[in-house]
RNA sequence: GGGAGUUUAGCUCAGUUGGUUCAGAGCAUCUGCCUUACAAGCAGAGGGUCGGCGGUUCGACCCCGUCAACUCCCA
């Protein structure tokens, strides 16, 4: 078959992912081998792969890739997320945009309807880049957090926890999203700096002309004062004991108490509290036994309870205030000051702060085991544990979990409520009424007068079971795959989730399990574009996926964002590493055209022994010893670093030396042991570098060979590791030097490539450049080789380790830039030879190193002297 | 305000338990090559006081302290 010029990835991409798709590789069953298991972090429903999902998701293709070939049951569940609020958010956008509708003007089911419509239409969107990134994930098992059993996995779990008294509904000072109109966790609020105003406002103190100045930030909210407060310390102010102020605008009496919470050196001094609007007015409100007055809506406008401006939006209001203000000569100054701002993560509404009723979970009892899984190394995070005390952190100082959300897209908080107010949490409006009825006989509604929460539960209260309900754990527990693959191997996830997610999983897995739900977690660092910015949509500069395949190949991207990200370390990507990716796919595509031409070329016996041959024997151990490092490198989940060891083996070791060494001359036959061996060598290589790249490789695989039915790169099992020998090793770094320093002075003195010399080697182990010789001649472009026993006049001489090597060339060479290099390398080595003797010299040193390290100096000494005496040498003969 | 991280070649980053035959890779730069696998390539080369200062040690890119710059998380 011809081959094309270059490496086309396309043809090769689809055809081999059906090819694995139909052979079923990446579909897993229970069975006696060890289980490697892999969730998918899951990705939002309706969103589209970023370069952070890349990431991450090329992670665990090399994990599971790695483990299937390595003996495991590699099992990878793919799946993704409801994202309440941001689908929710997105539904009522196109129902406006598209079809006209309100969401209020729709009942709760055809809402749904319209949910569910937009979650079939575009939740494939994100699976099939999955796919086409060429992830091995088991497709039959792919999993939704609103699937049915899913749905009823996170009721039941609801129930439970309220029955142990972890979950309680209560009035609490919540993040409020007035543009979703829904309770945040903290966790989902983001504060940023903004250049805030600070207001001086006079309050008029009750019976008197007398006024009091306050500083605020939020004018809007005076109508919601309850107190206003000042240090008891603070001398201005103490005689305003007992006494009441009347607040601008609407002239309501407050008293004015005394705190210490108070910082008198910030604005006046004078704190102005709003309980219902600040969570440390809150908290002082609670101490002082003040009035609660909320004055917003849920849609951020005023309420009623404000008495003036009704209905207007926070932020039109303040400024309606601070005329008013001014009009009034109420407003004594206005001054800026920087001040951090609570955003939503998903709508980026300014986060209101509210009282609300809302359904908490109780986490400090949850938290104590998943903080000891972690510190004790059950659940052991990578990189080391530098993440260990962020964890750590939050784990000790966490606070309980606000699960209800204003929401329709999730699932219902399953609490029935009687007309009387009461409720009961159940499965149903039925066993609701039943335990209605258990604790009080005489109750004397019916079904149809119990009304369910209106509320849905936080999305992260769904995929916290993620690892369990997977495989069903929660609704059949102890099935057969549960009880199989359950702890999972690894978690891959990003860092930025370690409190969403990661935290909250080992809490389900430990509460509901008993046992950790992963023993690795592998943090990933963040995408950020060249400038380091963080890829984001708003910001539009992360590539598209689709794109990028279309333009390197999957294995290129799978390449680019591979090779320089360490685990846990932020990464700049750029488009150019998916180049270098793709040129990579291209070297060793040449490869296998060279070695393809040779294959009709061979000659003897190709079962022979190659014992004998040099680069053969090398390579062998070369090879061996890379496979090593690999890994090592996997065990420390130390990915790009294999990536580097195997990129390197191949282009540098494979083919600049050992396709070269073995090459035969133009059209002239290559020895068939030989041959077989590039074949199994290659094949190592492509099986080693398969987990990276897995098209490439599948495909050179069958390009190599005619290969039977189901024998498959990707599930080819690594072979045992074989020892390595040293002597050959240190042969082939010899060759190496020799040659790249031969060709140094070749190019140092202009003699053109094709332009051969005469070589002279002046040694005193001879044996050493016996098995060489050849490959030396070879590359070099050497006509002959001889041992010299002296100086060879005439010639240009150079010193490689202990040895002299004389190039005899036609055109005479210049002595004089000769001289110099090798007067260059003397200083060098001399001064080298100094500190290595000062340092032996020094007792200090002799006495307090380890025996091998003063063994290594004498060595270092000795190999210095003896390459000062050979380049002295060399002068002397110039 | 509390905590964490980063600082190594022009750029982006490696460097696993302290030992100058480890200061490295890729890209970029320079020189020479369209040599019958590959110009998406080949053969070479140059380039760094390992952020500043101080300490521990016989010995520090590596350990400790401190300062500076940048980044992130939390309040």
């Amino acid at each position: 078959m011809e081959l094309s010029k270059n490496y086309l990835p396309a043809a090769a991409e689809e055809k081999w992912y059906q090819h694995w798709m139909d052979k079923g590789y990446f579909r897993s069953q229970p069975d006696d081998r060890q289980p490697f298991t892999v969730v998918i972090p899951p990705p939002n429903v309706t969103g589209v792969l970023h370069m952070g999902h890349t990431l991450n998701e090329t992670v665990q293709d090399i994990l599971v890739r790695h483990a299937r070939m390595s003996g495991f049951n590699a099992c990878w569940v793919p799946g993704s997320d409801h994202a309440s609020i941001a689908t929710e958010a997105k539904v009522v956008d196109m129902l406006k945009k598209e079809k006209g509708i309100d969401k209020s003007q729709l009942t709760r089911e055809t809402f749904l309807q319209y949910a569910y419509e937009w979650k079939d239409k575009y939740g494939g969107i994100i699976y099939n880049q999955i796919k086409k990134l060429g992830c091995s994930c088991d497709w039959d098992r792919v999993t939704f957090t609103m699937d049915d059993h899913y749905y009823a996995a996170v009721i039941k779990v609801f129930i439970d926890l309220y029955q142990k008294g972890l979950i309680y509904r209560g009035a609490r000072m919540i993040n409020w999203d007035p543009a979703a109109k829904t309770a945040l966790s903290d966790e989902e609020v983001e504060y940023r700096e903004v250049e805030g105003r600070l207001f001086h406002i006079k309050y008029q103190l009750e019976g008197s002309t007398e006024y009091i100045t306050i500083a605020t930030g939020r004018p809007e909210t005076i109508m919601g004062d309850s107190a206003i407060c000042v240090n008891p310390t603070d001398e201005r102010y103490s005689h305003l004991k007992g006494q009441y102020a009347l607040v601008p605008l609407i002239n309501r009496r407050i008293p004015i108490i005394f705190d210490e919470y108070v910082d008198k050196d910030f604005g006046t001094g004078c704190l102005k509290v709003t309980p219902a609007h600040d969570i440390n007015d809150y908290n002082l409100g609670l101490k002082h036994n003040l009035e609660i007055i909320d004055t917003l809506n849920d849609d951020g406008t005023l309420s009623a309870a404000a008495q003036i401006y009704v209905g207007l939006d926070r932020f039109v209001a303040r400024k309606k205030v601070v005329e008013e203000l001014k009009e009034k000569g109420l407003l004594v100054k206005e001054e800026t000051y920087p001040s951090k701002t609570g955003m939503s993560q998903r709508t980026n509404a300014v986060v209101e702060p509210r009282i609300s009723t809302q359904w908490f979970v109780k986490m400090p009892e949850l938290a104590k085991p998943a903080l000891d899984a972690v510190v004790s190394g059950a659940v052991t995070i990578h990189p080391g544990d530098r993440f260990m005390a962020t964890y750590k952190y939050w784990m000790e100082n966490v606070k309980d979990w606000c699960i209800s959300r204003q929401l329709w897209w999730g699932q219902r908080i399953p609490a029935f409520y009687a007309p009387d107010g009461t409720f009961e949490v159940a499965n149903s409006a039925g066993e609701a009424l039943a335990q209605f009825q258990a604790k009080n006989p005489a109750f004397a509604y019916s079904v149809n007068d119990l009304s369910q929460d209106e509320d849905c539960l936080d999305t992260w209260f769904s995929s916290w079971l993620w690892p369990i309900q997977v495989f069903k754990g929660i609704t059949e527990p102890e099935n057969a795959d549960i009880n199989y693959y359950y702890p999972t191997s690894v978690l891959v996830t990003g860092q930025d989730i370690i409190f969403f997610w990661v935290a909250r999983m080992v809490m389900a897995g430990l509460e509901y399990k008993q046992v950790k739900p992963f023993s690795d977690v592998y943090f990933t660092g963040m995408v950020r574009d060249k400038q380091g910015r963080k890829m984001s949509k708003s910001l539009g500069n992360s590539p598209d996926l689709l794109e990028l395949i279309k333009q390197f190949g999957a294995d290129a991207v799978r390449f680019g964002i591979m090779i320089s990200s360490p685990a846990g370390n932020d990464l700049l990507f750029d488009d150019s590493s998916c180049e270098q990716g793709r040129n990579f796919a291209n070297k060793i595509w040449n490869a296998l055209k060279l070695v393809k031409m040779w294959e009709t070329r061979r000659k003897g016996d190709a079962n022979a022994s190659t014992k004998d041959n040099f680069a053969v024997q090398w390579f062998a151990n070369r090879l061996a010893e890379a496979k090593a490092s690999v890994e090592a490198a996997y065990k420390g989940f130390r990915l790009s670093e294999a990536l580097k060891i195997i990129y390197s083996l191949v282009w540098d070791d494979f083919c600049s030396w050992y396709l070269e060494w073995i090459k035969p001359n133009f059209e002239q036959p290559i020895d068939a042991a030989v041959f077989q061996q590039t074949i199994t060598f290659f094949e190592e290589l492509m099986q080693l570098l398969h987990p990276f790249m897995p098209f490439v490789t599948e495909d050179l695989y069958h390009h190599l060979a005619n290969r039977a039915e189901g024998d498959d790169l990707i599930i080819k099992q690594f072979s045992t590791p074989t020892a390595t020998d040293g002597a050959l090793l240190t042969a082939g770094d010899l060759a190496k030097e020799v040659i790249t320093a031969i060709r140094d002075a070749r190019n140092k003195h202009s003699i053109k490539p094709k332009d051969s010399i005469v070589l002279h080697i002046e040694t005193s182990n001879e044996a050493a450049f016996g098995p060489i010789k050849s490959i030396l001649a070879k590359q070099v472009n050497a006509s002959d080789i001889y041992f010299a026993q002296a100086a060879v006049s005439g010639a240009i001489a150079l010193v490689i380790q202990k040895d002299k090597f004389y190039l005899e060339t036609e055109t005479a060479m210049d002595p004089a830039a000769q001289k110099a290099q090798l007067e260059k390398d003397l200083a060098y080595y001399e001064g080298f030879l100094q500190s290595v003797d000062k340092k032996l010299s020094n007792e200090r040193f002799v006495q307090h190193a380890k025996p091998e390290i003063i063994a290594l100096e004498r060595q270092k000494k000795d190999d210095a002297e003896a390459k000062i005496k050979a380049i002295g040498e060399s002068l002397k003969a110039l």
